[in-house]
DNA sequence: TGTCCACAGGAAATACGGGGGT
DNA sequence: ACCCCCGTATTTCCTGTGGACA
């Protein structure tokens, strides 16, 4: 046989044995807006999110009546489609209003990482080409009267999407003051706000003030279904996977997992996306196995990444109690805790912090999920956190193994 | 019934760093 | 160069507390 025959040969059933065919479809951040929006239109036209569709509609239809639509609050778990669904809709929206001749504009301010006022303001502003982005150095009154000098002349509706408001760490209330009762009384034209939460009760500890000025229609978004999932699933293996290569059983395993466990979306497609890796790395097909070993892979990475990215008191933190709770196996208390902890200072040479704030990083700790921490009173032998660890063997000698590089040390 | 342990966890103070305005 | 402002991290100081024990 002619070389050349051989190598086309096998480029053809490499080829024909590939899992992954368009890797990008597996991860929404290396799409284009285009691709984004095209992958949502087939969600939505198979009458996914039908529901929260009309609502939305109905609830902007005031513009087409040069009314002005009220706030809107979306409250939903993360991995609901709280975000897509409202960027695709406004995307929408757009359209439709360029059509009929009415001026819209929209922005999408993103607080999926916590930030406080100061940047929030900092990042609209520079949306909004109103400012560059400072540190920190300029007051938040100037921020805001630049905002304003950039939107003021215009005439049509503006739509701020603040995305996960609850992240505002610090002062919430002067960024409502300020979108709620400053700005909309500065503009020519209409301003609608639309935030979206993953707690319901985020607008509990507003001032009651500003409550009572912020006029808000409220709009819940459920966590998929299995259903829901599996047409989700099957649109991306459709775009990005070779469906010969998936075992019968796996769509409807990764949906009936996911919607049993937190109903997110995101999460779905990353177990789809990191079974086919691994299947790809091993040269097999997806099984249902493989997705059992994907779980596992996924919630490992995402613990080591977590540490990784933590600050060095909270590595060393952590550190501690897993050394001492494999070594006692039994419940750890937060005066021993800080015992080890102080220890282990002195031997990398870093300055300890108090005991108060070594029981706020417990807690952190505990909010990510590498322990369980509980108060609990022992009587007259006092009161304090229980501090449980809980996670496999391996990974918490991996985790050890993280943190001692981090810090530039042999594990020894 | 009161005591008292070993902390929890809130509030305010302090330290620090870095940027803008002048 | 200087001062002021702001954000973050941490300390200091403090009051509170469930329940075993006497």
């Amino acid at each position: 046989m002619l070389a050349e025959q051989k190598i086309e040969k096998q480029i053809k059933t490499i080829l024909e044995n590939t899992i992954i065919l368009k890797r990008r479809y597996l991860d929404d951040e290396q799409l284009y807006r285009e691709e984004q929006f095209s992958v949502l239109k087939e969600i939505f036209d198979v009458n996914v999110r039908d529901r929260e569709i009309k609502e939305l509609s109905s609830h902007f239809a005031p513009i087409f009546r040069q009314d002005h639509p009220i706030h809107l609050s979306l409250l939903g778990k993360t991995g609901t489609g709280k975000t897509v669904t409202m960027l695709y809709f406004l995307n929408l929206m757009q359209n439709l209003c360029r059509k009929s001749k009415i001026e819209l504009r929209y922005m999408h301010l993103d607080l999926s990482t916590p930030k406080p006022c100061f940047r929030v303001l900092n990042d609209l502003a520079c949306f909004l080409d109103a400012a560059k982005r400072y540190k920190r150095g300029i007051s938040l009154d100037e921020l805001m009267c630049r905002i304003e000098d950039k939107i003021r002349d215009y005439p049509g509706y503006f739509v701020l999407f603040v995305d996960e408001i609850d992240h505002v760490r610090k002062d919430l209330d002067s960024l409502l003051k300020f979108l709620v009762k400053r700005l909309p009384q500065r503009l020519s034209g209409k301003l609608v706000l639309i935030f979206s939460s993953n707690k319901l009760d985020w607008q509990d500890n507003i001032d009651p003030r500003i409550k009572s000025f912020l006029k808000i229609n409220e709009q819940f978004f459920e966590p998929y279904d299995a259903f829901d999932l599996k047409t989700i699933l099957s649109i991306r293996i459709k775009k990005a996977l070779n469906p010969k290569m998936i075992q019968s059983g796996v769509l409807e395993k990764i949906a009936a997992v996911s919607s049993q466990n937190h109903g997110d979306a995101r999460k779905a497609v990353e177990i789809l996306s990191k079974s086919a890796n691994i299947a790809e790395r091993e040269g097999s097909i997806i099984t249902m196995e493989l997705v059992d070993r994907a779980m596992e892979e996924i919630e490992r990475d995402n613990f080591v990444a977590m540490i990784k990215n933590s600050p060095k008191q909270l590595q060393a933190t952590l550190f501690s109690i897993i050394s001492s709770s494999l070594k006692s196996n039994r419940p750890l208390y937060t005066g021993e805790a800080y015992g080890t902890y102080h220890a282990f200072c002195a031997k990398i040479k870093m300055r300890a912090l108090s005991q108060r704030a070594f029981s706020d990083l417990i807690s952190e700790l505990d909010m990510y999920g590498f322990i369980q921490a509980r108060v609990l009173s022992h009587g007259r032998y006092g009161r304090t956190k229980q501090i449980i660890v809980n996670l496999p063997r391996t990974l918490l000698e991996k985790l050890k193994q993280v943190v001692l590089m981090e810090f530039d040390l042999n594990p020894a």
